[in-house]
DNA sequence: CCTGGATTTCAGAAATTTCTGAAACTAGGT
DNA sequence: ACCTAGTTTCAGAAATTTCTGAAATCCAGG
């Protein structure tokens, strides 16, 4: 398969973002080239494309179905694997929304609350703690708020995205919710 | 200066983060360090902390004011550089979503419209063309929101997280929005 | 239980990124 | 104008990541 010059620049940008985005440029490649692509293309197809060895395709595939964001399909009487990505974009955003909160934040906050059970000894101490606690709490709040949000069906987040700039003129309209202020108490430390 | 064990393993953790995060191992760490420190710090404290060398300590530095990510302080009778994080945790964060939007979001939407210049010739691209179509719209609607989100200050975007799962029932109340239905008009094609 | 098309694995090569020490630069004090 | 403490730059070294071709594996017929 070879590429027009449309798809060849669409493709070649998604290359140079890869590694932007956290994976490789021949990852971002493949990616594109299926994401543009209307049939299902396998792994032949996709190496003539880009021009790459066949083992890097493999690899690179293998990756993009480690963050769910191809579907592996087949067609009859043909044993090769093909692959798509799925037609729905907002099912894309959210896979990808969903996979890097996995490999971005949770594991820092699971890193943040193993911390917290240590007690600070030192005032150094006790201020690094209240960091940390001031971090897992505002990475819990937003996380809490994604959980919601993600199990609406797509209508409604559209609808939510499109409220936009609404969003202002309706929380005026709604009571302050006390005890959540900015920021907690605060202490004050010296020393270099 | 050295860092107590709490300190040790917040800056490894971010240490490790730090690729998955798009920055690298010592810029993580260099946060880290400052994040959790309650005064300024010069880059030899830095240094030694880390045990990396000054020009390490120093690229980073400036990459992390690259990212708008630390403030440059001065202390009386001194002419080293101070380096601190902000207190406001929020702060941090809306920082943090404008340089990732800057580098990973605004240069294909950049890109997406300028390929659609492009008048698509052959079936295949016409698709293609739709596909970067629908890619652009939903990238809009995200920014869009993102825009209007941005701007309201923190006390309304924290009742706005903490809304969370009342978001449904609110959205219920409201009017389906017309035209703007989760799919565009659809074509089918051919062709492997 | 072979055969042959297809995919995956893997060890080393190639490319890229990160890190360092040395040299260059900057600016305040005398 | 010249120290001097501090910072930045830069070219090469070290480390890491990516890519490849060859070999190993898989598996649906025959």
């Amino acid at each position: 398969m070879n590429l027009s010059p449309l798809q060849q620049e669409f493709v070649l940008h998604f290359g140079e973002m890869g590694s932007r985005w956290g994976i490789n440029r021949t990852v971002g490649q493949i990616y594109a080239v299926l994401f543009l692509s209307s049939a299902p293309l396998n792994a032949e197809a996709i190496q003539t494309a880009l021009g790459v060895s066949r083992s890097n395709v493999s690899m690179g595939l293998k990756e993009l179905q480690a963050w769910n964001l191809v579907r592996l399909r087949h067609l009859p009487d043909d044993r090769r694997d093909y692959f798509t990505t799925p037609d729905d974009l907002w099912e894309i955003v959210r896979t990808l929304v969903a996979e890097r909160k996995k490999r971005e934040i949770d594991p820092t906050l699971t890193k943040l609350r193993e911390l917290q059970m240590q007690r600070p000894a030192t005032a150094e101490d006790r201020h690094a703690h209240a960091r940390m606690t001031e971090l897992r709490e505002l990475i819990e709040l937003m996380t809490g708020w994604y959980d919601d949000v993600e199990r609406l069906e797509t209508e409604r987040l559209i609808q939510l995205l499109t409220l936009g700039s609404k969003v202002r003129g309706m929380l005026d309209r709604m009571p302050a919710i006390p005890g959540l202020s900015r920021r907690e108490t605060k202490e004050d430390e010296g020393g270099v």
